[in-house]
Formats: C-alpha cells, sequence, structure tokens
DNA sequence: TGTGTTCTCGTAAACGTTTACGGAAAAACG
DNA sequence: CGTTTTTCCGTAAACGTTTACGAGAACACA
C-alpha cells in the first residue's frame, strides 16, 4: 500500500534522485525516464508521503482557518461560516492545500490555539475569521512574522496582510437612508458588544448617515448586547424603554434581531407593522422568520475564494514570478427587501 | 523564531537523544537534566516540529473529515454540521490531534479527494458524515485498511468500524404515533432522493408505525426528490395530488420541509390548521419558521464528542492499553413540539 | 575487591522527500 | 580527432524528529 520513491527507484533500476525528479518535472530528465517513472508510478499506486516533503520543503501544504464560535452558539453555531469555508477551501485545494479547522473554546480569544499551530508549524499560513477591533492574534502573526489573511478588517497590526471585508459602513448608512425614506426619524441600533471590528463600521456609518440627513444621534437608541438570540432579547426592551422610542431598529447580527423580534412580541409590537426591522447580515433565519427580515446579503462563497487567491498571491512561496502583492478588498452588502420594514 | 531540538542540545551542551527523550517524558532521564531541558524549551520558545515528528512517528496527528455539501447548497451549507464540528474538534484537540476539513464539490461524491488523503497519508484517520445505504467510501477505506469511523450506519464494509448514528427508525415511527394519536390517518412522507441511508430508515420507521396502527401503506403519499428547499417544493405537489390526499406530512429534512410549505402555501393550506407538519431533523429553520415546525432534535455537539471517543478507541496507536474496539451507537431524537401540527 | 545491576546518556540510523553538486556519456563544433 | 557543450543521472546531504543499542559510571552486594 505504502509505496514510496524508493520503491520506485528499486522497481525500475534507477536512483530515487531521477524518481523525485521526473515525478516533479524537473528539466533534466530524459523524456523517456521521466514516462517510466510516471507509468511506474501509476501502477505500483505512488503518491508523494506529505510528512516527508513537508520536512523536507518547510511548507506543510496545509492553511488554518480559525474559527471561533461565540458564546451561546453551542446549539447550532454560525451557518454564515459554511459557505465562505467552501468557497475558501475551492480555491485551496486548487492549488494542493488542505484546510485545516481550528476552533477555539467557545468565549476564549484562541491566541493558544493560534500560538500551537506557528509554532509546531502546523501550517503555512492563517486565516482569521471576524477580526476585532485591536485584535491581539493580528498582533501576535505580524510579530512572528507568520503569513495571514483576515475576514475583516482591523486596527492592529501593520496594513501588511491581505484582507476582505464587508462594507458594514456602507450597509449600516443605506438601511438609515431607505427606513428615513419611509417616513421614519427615530431609529435604533443594536449590536454586539464584543470589540468585533464590524461592529465599529457598522455604528459609524449608521451615526453618519443620521447626521447628513439632520437626525440627531440619541444615545438611549443604541444598545449593545451579547452577540446571540439571549443578547437580543435582553437589549431591546432597553431602547424600548426610552423617552422618546424608536419606529425602526436595525439588527447587526441575525441572531441578535431575532431575539429582539421575540421581546418586541412580548410587548406587543409587531415587526413591519408596528416597527420597522432591519438586519444587517443576512443568514437563511431571516429568510423563514415570519415576518421574513429585510437584511443585507454578503456573497460568502465567493469571498471565500477571493480571500484563498489573496492569501496565496501574498506569499512568495505560492505566488507567481510577480512576487508578494498585498490586497485589501471591501465587498458590498446586498439589500435584501423583505416584510419586516 | 524556529528553534529545533538541536539548538536545545547545543544550548546544554547534551546530546539530541537526551532533549528528545527529557521532553518526551521516558524514564531513562535524570530528573535535574530534565528539569533543565523543559526549562531551556521554554526560554527558547521551542515546540516540535510537526513534520518531523510525523515522518520518523508515521503518524501525522490529525484526522481528515469529509464534508459534502449537497447541491445547491451553495447558498448557505449545512448549518447541521457546526455544533458536529465544534464537537469533533474539541474532543480531538484533548488529544492533540489537528481536524482536517475536506470539501468536495457539491455533488460529486468526493471518491477522489478521499484517495488523495489516504495514499499520501496526510490524516491518521478519516471522518465520514452522512453516509449512503452502500457506500463506495466506506469499502474503499476497508478495502485499503484505514482507520475511519462515519456519522451514519451503511449497507457497505464489515462493520468493523465505528459509527454513531441517529435513530432515524424511530423518530419515523414516534412521528407517525404522534400524528396518528392526533387523528390523522392520511399521513405522507417526504425524503431524499439520494440513497442517503437516513432516508431509508426514517421510511422503515414510519411504514412500520402505520402498520402498527392498521393503517395501510399509500405509495401514492410516499415521494422523494431533491435533498434542498427546490426538492420539497418540487415533491410536495405530488403527494397532494393523490385521489385521498394527505392531511398530514413527515419531512426528513429541515430545507425540504421549507420548500413544501411554501408549496403548500401557494395551494392555500395553512400548516398547523389545514395540515400537520412534522420535520425529522430538527435545525434554527424550523424554529424560526412560521409556523414554527414540530421537529425531532438531535444532540449534534455531544455526538461529535462522543464520535471522536469511539474513533480514538478503534484506533490502537492512539487507545488506550486495553487496545481496539469497535461501537456503534444509535442516538434519539428528541421531539420538539411546536405549532405546525 | 570482584561481579552484577541500575542510571544515565551519547551514537547513529531511520522516516520519505528534495536538491546541490559533480561526473560520465553523448552530442556539437571546429 | 580534439575540445567544448549539453544531456542525463547518481551520490549524498539535509529537513527535525524518535528510538534501538550500547557503553561508561555509579552503586549494591557478597
Amino acid at each position: 500500500m505504502a509505496s514510496s520513491i524508493h520503491d520506485l527507484a528499486r522497481h525500475l533500476n534507477i536512483s530515487i534522485g531521477t524518481v523525485s525528479r521526473a515525478l516533479n518535472g524537473r528539466a533534466d530528465v530524459n523524456a523517456d525516464t521521466r514516462q517510466r517513472v510516471l507509468e511506474a508510478a501509476r501502477t505500483l499506486n505512488y503518491s508523494p508521503n506529505q510528512s516527508g516533503r513537508s520536512l523536507r520543503q518547510g511548507a506543510t501544504h496545509s492553511i488554518a482557518f480559525m474559527l471561533q464560535p461565540h458564546p451561546g452558539d453551542q446549539q447550532y453555531g454560525e451557518p454564515f461560516f459554511i459557505p465562505f469555508l467552501i468557497g475558501l477551501q475551492a480555491k485551496l485545494a486548487e492549488s494542493g492545500l488542505d484546510l485545516i479547522v481550528v476552533m477555539g473554546a467557545p468565549g476564549d480569544y484562541q491566541q493558544e490555539r493560534l500560538r500551537r499551530v506557528v509554532e509546531t508549524r502546523r501550517a503555512d499560513a492563517v486565516v482569521l475569521a471576524w477580526t476585532r477591533r485591536e485584535d491581539e492574534r493580528i498582533d501576535y502573526l505580524t510579530q512572528a512574522g507568520f503569513p495571514f489573511a483576515t475576514l475583516g478588517r482591523s486596527r492592529s497590526g501593520a496594513k501588511s496582510y491581505p484582507s476582505l471585508d464587508l462594507d458594514f459602513e456602507k450597509a449600516g448608512a443605506d438601511a438609515v437612508d431607505r427606513l428615513v425614506a419611509r417616513g421614519h426619524r427615530r431609529i435604533a441600533a443594536i449590536r454586539p458588544s464584543l470589540n468585533l471590528n464590524f461592529a465599529y463600521l457598522f455604528l459609524d456609518g449608521y451615526r453618519k448617515a443620521l447626521r447628513r440627513h439632520g437626525i440627531e444621534v440619541d444615545p438611549e437608541l443604541i444598545a449593545s448586547g451579547f452577540i446571540n438570540e439571549a443578547g437580543g432579547y435582553e437589549v431591546t426592551p432597553q431602547v424600548m424603554r426610552s423617552k422618546n422610542p424608536p419606529t425602526a431598529i436595525i439588527f447587526n447580527n441575525d441572531a441578535m434581531a431575532l431575539g429582539g423580534c421575540k421581546a418586541l412580541a412580548e410587548m406587543g409590537i409587531r415587526p413591519g407593522h408596528d416597527m420597522a426591522v432591519t438586519v444587517i447580515v443576512d443568514t437563511p433565519l431571516c429568510r423563514y422568520f415570519s415576518p421574513a427580515l429585510t437584511a443585507f446579503r454578503p456573497a460568502l462563497e465567493p469571498m471565500g475564494q477571493r480571500l484563498a487567491e489573496m492569501l496565496l498571491a501574498s506569499i512568495p512561496a505560492f505566488a507567481g514570478p510577480q512576487g508578494p502583492r498585498i490586497m485589501r478588498e471591501v465587498w458590498p452588502l446586498e439589500l435584501v427587501a423583505r416584510d419586516s420594514d
């Protein structure tokens, strides 16, 4: 079963060096010999031992994706990431790279797991999921000189790594614009309390758009809570208790929106009738909830593919002859109008 | 940054053999020497190179999970798998094992990807997601003598591998029992058309329960379609066109149920009022759909943990002294009564 | 003191690759 | 035919570990 390069060499009565060169398509090997090697490789069912190549080449041919379940996600996790993973993995596979998924326990910041991956040289590069505003993982990786790319922007690190993000700022502004156009002036914003960077971007867009419409930003209409259903459920009543309650709420997360709608229902408030509800990142839950939630949708699978491309292009060992190039892209979110606003 | 075992040896002026033995907790090394080695390892920031150990030990310390997106899942994938993955990964990490996620393109049977993993010895074992009734992946792995475990049963292979499955048979029967108790006699079953094993189990349970209640199994009330929303949407009208239409439908898949409900809605039929709807595998979508769908819920994260345990116990190299033991477990699905029946 | 045992450690081989180097044979050239 | 170039291949080292083997030193025991 396990036939090595030595078996091939013995079988063909040539040296292992020649076999290796033939297999790797080097120029200095006779066309006829190469043919025989390739044939023998097929009949002997040879395929190179990854550990061997990795050791010799100093490259593992695999990329680690750090997936961090948020606390409270134990039940069903982030459906969000699956299509992203699919895109990421597909592109990596084209270059013969495997994808290692590393998760921290929900709630920890997975710094330890990250160190382990880097220090044991378990992967050639790392992909970080949602970045935080100040992200120690980014600091660590840049300081360690380890190649990585991020889904999301951050303040940390020099801007010397590829990153792909969604335009939360514009989505926040678009959401406000749409609500204002529909006659709303009291618009609340509910976002996660962790220092996830996208929450800041969203809030910036929200604030700027309000000001642009000459609407004063009311701190009582801005609340933050745990990034799950319970968080939305807990925090939504806060903005409703404002002296001058909102007629519209923008949720920065689907799970929080679902919790928020539950709280609203208990107050006898119906989204789509008594309250306009908008969600910034669309998931299938928004679509199937009743009323179906108006939301902004990302193109997750293409994003995964794109980030893989960007990562590979930034690593000299993988990039073409043009060498490393650092890219940063921000992708739009597309409005999907439904029944909740 | 990259300090090797040689660096430690040079620094301490001892041989690399001793360093390795000290690090690995072998008995034949002086307690004092071991202390000094461990200390040096800490100060020099040493951690073992995985490729090196893998090559020498013939073990990669990683497990491959074959995730197969169903066709049509491009949009949001299987939220199902995330909690399972979380459990699996957590347990594997306890043993220092990494998790490699391998996906095929949606639709292909990923036989090629599997071969590649096995032949390049990229992982020490494989975990297969939903098994098919006759599963060539299982045949291949048993024939190759490669360790693996499955989520789901199958007819293929000797029963010499650990497997964990849900009791779809009982869930199907329970669903029928419940509907009969509520006065239904015309109960339809809609399941995926691929030869996924759970679909057969479900149907068996469904049939047996009907007979137990003295209800004839009507082939017109059984339909199968693509395992996604479109499939449910397409196939549900078929059973409704029966000469004697059903008053209840059991869906074997959440996405198909959602599509089915859409079709029902277009016919003016309201789940929970004019039609009882039950779903066999619960997901968050069932909970948030309107009306909330009565469904049978799996304990995904514990299942992931358990399958990891079973897999490790079956591999001599990882198992304790008791050696390999093959386990097969079937876990119950828990009824979550909601508003759709 | 002599013999046997136990501790502790160094030596060196091995895992499966890739690749720098050099050399023999063949080809090209005058 | 002699010289230079090209083509092709073998040799051996290297990547970072682990581990079988053996040897020296210390110790125990008579």
